[in-house]
DNA sequence: GGAATTAAGGACATATCATATCCGAAAACC
DNA sequence: GGTTTTCGGATATGATATGTCCTTAATTCC
């Protein structure tokens, strides 16, 4: 059970995109050069956000995305299902189906109790992570991430919003 | 993020296992037929949790799988992860090493704020699956399944029980 | 002792998915 | 009109899941 490495990126993009200034919009190859990342790679994960409707998109020079939500409207787990997908993690494929000794044509009234509780623990998950709202992630960033750093690093990405 | 579907029959098939009497053993063919698997694969995932000595082996006729410990001693966890393997769904990439803007050589205190919030909606999950017991499991399916297929079941078993 | 049966594990084949690149179309800006 | 951007499709590659086959060693039964 392993993450698309997308889920980091597109993370770590809104985070990026929430300490924009209102309007402003980045291109797909700021936020690649700032992540060190394949931009042609990355612009996969940022149209699924944007099918989400978590970012909005302008084109042309000076287009790119910003968010479409405020970051305290938006939690981790819209975005990890925005590229991840909504699928749950454990998949039932029924095999208490093929017990030989079932009757003929034989049909269970609620779904596997082996399934139940890994979806039990699969919705555990994406409670942990409805409850981080983006907001909270920056301000996290904003404590952790040394002043001159963090500083530098949004006068790097104003310099190239459009 | 999608679990191997060897979770979904290596929890089956220690319920199988949980039923049956002291000291007797099923082999992986028994098991494969009762559940419609390939034998072959199955026994992968049986090889697993005889390497997480969740399960005790013995060879020849009459040889085959049997519980190494009592069903309330197991959990949901220790199968998922005898069969999954423990790493964590998500793996930082450490991508917030690439930001141009950082000095040369700096080196983080702490891992990503990113990566904890994952890691602790990972906690949750690996937490949802260790609250569960295996002879949960069997007490839930003790009264979910119709009574005469649960006990037609365990003929079955028994019959090829070594 | 010999034949049959079993788990263990290595080698191999196939399918699916994650990762990555490339290109053309449409839109926005100059 | 030329440039820059997003978007979507096509394609290539590597890793992982799934599945099969075969050998070896241990155990049981005759
Ligand atoms: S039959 Fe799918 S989990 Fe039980
Ligand atoms: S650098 Fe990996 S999660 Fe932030």
């Amino acid at each position: 059970m392993i993450l698309k490495s997308q889920v980091e990126w597109a993370l770590h993009c809104c985070a990026i995109l929430a300490g924009l200034p209102e309007g402003r919009y980045l291109s797909t190859k700021a936020l690649a050069e700032l992540h060190g990342l394949p931009k042609e790679y990355l612009s996969k994960a940022l149209q699924s956000l944007s099918q989400a409707s978590l970012v909005e998109t302008t084109l042309g020079p000076s287009g790119g995305y910003r968010l479409a939500k405020t970051p305290s409207d938006i939690n981790f787990l819209e975005i990890a299902e925005a590229v991840e997908g909504k699928a749950r993690s454990f998949t039932c494929t029924n095999i208490r189906a093929n017990n030989p000794c079932r009757p003929e044509g034989y049909c269970d009234s609620k779904p596997c109790a082996v399934a139940r509780i890994m979806w039990e623990a699969d919705e555990a998950w994406r409670d942990t992570l409805r409850r981080v709202r983006l907001s909270d992630l920056v301000s996290t960033l904003s404590e952790e991430v040394p002043a001159d750093i963090w500083r530098s690093t949004f006068e790097w990405v104003l310099k190239r919003a459009g």
